[in-house]
DNA sequence: GTCTATACGACGATAGAC
DNA sequence: GTCTATCGTCGTATAGAC
């Protein structure tokens, strides 16, 4: 911020695109959202835009990395339910972002699409974080159960994912009723197992 | 098959068409690939193609109805562990389908988009069969839980989405052990509930 | 009904001038 | 850093042959 030197318009003019494309998405959705309605948003013309930018997905990448570091900031490296609630709420109220998320997801299964790096660090340090708080709680002596940890994470973040691709369709889906679930069959008393 | 009268043929081709498309899809997934591509394969103009099917969406919501049908075909309307593995398997095999299953669901948000009747069918008769499963194992001694077989059907189809979209970015993703994960913790004695 | 040819508008991308 | 101009490809629309 406040920074000096030659770069400083390029950097703001950047952030600048990143906020319009990311406010057009949300509300318009992924599909039919071309860069030049971006571009326009920014008095732009679509190479003016497409210098920031090596190409329209990695700039879709880097809306989401913006999200993630606002969230990341937001919630302060917390993984528990209250900030997981949060999070949950923003989505609701932001389809086209969710629908954006799904959508690249599902691109960047192609290694050489820009958000696979992007979701290929994303899960393992989700999975750390949700992991770390589930072995605190179960070192509190709240949670219990024979699997581990890091075996869990992996299961609280797909059901996470998964909630919202039902939720995409029928807006009606509780987004937290799943995890809630998972968590209430871990604070059960271990006396069988 | 074997269908007599004027629509014989028309038929015979359509049903060509989805096949092509299906093969092209899982071989290259689905971005890049182009109704061109499908309709050369077909020995087909793109005019000629589109003669079968309303748009591009349309033909895609068909290819996944198709899919649809032959696993309810093949797994016969069951919803056990033995299937669900089966489908696993089939998943895994072919990494552009559960690309663009996923992609479907996403754009499928939009209520206007063809595939959105496809999904907000698809999820309740999905919820119904896991539901009726569970209640059985339930009877049976085999599972416990206060929670309602509905409830936890959402739950099983949201691990089952969204364990796909990490085994997506990261191959080695162990698609079924999560499924188990919440089987076992069902399995557990409810002493203390 | 089945299909080809042609054309349209919009997209993302790029070359090169200023 | 930003533009105009242009490219190739996409999905789509229409006219009309058979």
């Amino acid at each position: 911020m406040a920074k000096r030197g030659p770069y400083e318009k390029g950097e703001a003019k950047r952030a600048e695109i990143l906020h319009a494309a990311l406010e057009i998405f949300a509300s318009e959705g992924y599909r039919g959202t071309s860069l030049r309605k971006v571009a326009t948003k920014c008095n732009l013309s679509l190479p003016g835009l497409m210098h920031y930018f090596d190409s329209k997905e990695d700039l879709l990448t880097q809306v989401l990395r913006m999200r993630d570091e606002t969230a990341r900031i937001r919630h302060a490296e917390r993984a528990d339910p209250k900030s997981y609630r949060e999070i949950i709420r923003e989505s609701a109220s932001t389809p086209g972002l969710v629908e954006l998320f799904v959508s690249m997801a599902a691109a960047a299964s192609d290694p050489k699409h820009p958000a696979h790096a992007l979701f290929a660090e994303r899960y393992p340090t989700m999975r750390e974080r949700t992991a770390d708080y589930l072995r605190r709680r179960m070192d509190e002596g709240a949670l219990h159960s024979d699997i581990p940890p890091e075996r869990l994470a992996v299961l609280f973040l797909a059901l996470a994912d998964g909630i919202q691709l039902q939720w995409l369709i029928d807006r009606s889906t509780d987004m937290e009723q799943p995890i809630e679930d998972v968590m209430s069959l871990l604070s059960a008393k271990p006396d069988e197992e």
